[in-house]
DNA sequence: TTAATCATGTAACACGTTACATGATTGC
DNA sequence: GCAATCATGTAACGTGTTACATGATTAA
C-alpha cells in the first residue's frame, strides 16, 4: 500500500500532476521506494475512486493537456491513519529480502573465484552507492529549501542517513566475507 | 525469479515434495526470502512446465498422497546460469525498499512523540531480531550436519552473518535518530 | 477435544514491470 | 536532425498475498 501513501504524502504538500508526482517521488522518496510512471498513473486512478483525491483537467495548447490532482479530507485522514498506525510496516521493514543473498547461499555450487568475484562486485557497487548519497543529501537540501518547514527536514535527513549506515554495514560485511574466502583458498 | 531459483537450489540437494520444500525453504532461505505455500505450489507447476523438474506421485494410505519433485538437467543448467550470471541481482540488492522509511520521511506531519515511539519500536524489534539470529545460526549448523559439504557451510554462514551486520547497523542508526529528536525537543 | 502435522491445491486480488502508443516543443 | 522534456495512459504479464477447500492421524 505504500506507493499510495507516498503519493498522498506528496500531494499533501500541494497539488500536482501525475508527471510531476513521478519526478517528485523519484527525487525524494525514490531512495527507499520505487514506482514506475505507469504504476503511478494506475494508482492515482484507484485513489481517486477511493475518494482520496480529486482531479482537474487543464487544457494547454503549447504542451499536452494535463490533469492536476488534489488531496481530499478523506485522503488526509488516510495519510494520518497510516502515519499513526501502531507498528505497521515495522515487521515488514525487519524482513530481509535479497536475491543476492540467495546466490551467496548457493555459491558452494560454483568456484571460490566466482564467489569472490560476486562479492567484490557487490562491495564496489556499495561504495559507489555510498558516494552517490552525497548527491542525494544535496537534493534533499534543495527540496527542503523550496518546501517550508524545518521540522520536516530533520526527518528527511534521518531517512537519508539510513542509507549511509546501510551501505557502510554492507561494505564491512562484504570485506569480511571476502577475507574469509581468500584465507581459505 | 528468485523463488524459482531457491527451489531449484534446494532440489539440487535432493528430491522433495512441495510440502518439504516449504519447510526447507523457511528453515534455510527463509531468512532472506519468503514464499507462501500456495505460491510454492504454483511455481513448482510452472517450473515443471519449463522442464526444470519432473514429478512422481506417491500413493500413501496412512497419510495424504504426495508428489515428489526431481530436478532435471535443464533445471541444473538454469541454476548454474543464474549462479554465474554476471552482476544479476546486485543492482536489485542495492535498492532499499522500506515502507517504514517512508513513514519516517513523512513523520513531520505528526508529533515528535509519535516519531520517537515509532523509532523506539523499530529499535526494539531490531534487537529482538538480532537475538533471534543465534537460533538461525543454530539451525544452519543443524542443516549443515545433515547435508554434507563443508564448502557449503561457509556460504551459509556468510549469508547469515549478513543479518548481524544489518541489524547492528539498524540499531545504531535508530539510536542516533532518537537522540537527534530528543535533543531537539 | 482441540491443535498440530501431513499434503495438495484453486481463485481472486494486489502490486510491480515491460512494452506499446501518441505527439508537440525546445535545446544541442 | 536527434534527443530530451512534457504528458497521458492501456495491455499483458509476473510475482506476492489471502481466503477457501479437503480430510486423516497423532500428540497434549
Amino acid at each position: 500500500m505504500s506507493l499510495k501513501h507516498g503519493l498522498l504524502g506528496l500531494l499533501n504538500y500541494g497539488d500536482m500532476t501525475g508527471y510531476e508526482l513521478d519526478k517528485a517521488f523519484n527525487a525524494s522518496l525514490g531512495f527507499f521506494w520505487q514506482g514506475k510512471m505507469s504504476q503511478i498513473y494506475r494508482e492515482l486512478g484507484v485513489m481517486e475512486r477511493h475518494g482520496w483525491l480529486t482531479s482537474e483537467r487543464v487544457i494547454q495548447d503549447d504542451k499536452p493537456n494535463k490533469k492536476i490532482y488534489h488531496i481530499t479530507d478523506s485522503g488526509k485522514d488516510e495519510l494520518q491513519n497510516w502515519l499513526a498506525a501502531p507498528e505497521s510496516d515495522i515487521s515488514d521493514a525487519m524482513r530481509i529480502k535479497s536475491a543476492f543473498l540467495m546466490r551467496v547461499f548457493f555459491a558452494g555450487e560454483t568456484s571460490t573465484e566466482q564467489a569472490v568475484k560476486m562479492l567484490t562486485e557487490f562491495r564496489d557497487e556499495c561504495i559507489e552507492a555510498l558516494e552517490g548519497l552525497e548527491t542525494t543529501s544535496g537534493s534533499i537540501a534543495e527540496y527542503g529549501a523550496r518546501i517550508t518547514g524545518e521540522e520536516r527536514i530533520i526527518y528527511w535527513q534521518i531517512a537519508s542517513s539510513f542509507g549511509e549506515s546501510y551501505y557502510r554495514a554492507m561494505i564491512d560485511w562484504t570485506e569480511k566475507a571476502i577475507a574469509v574466502l581468500e584465507g581459505r583458498a
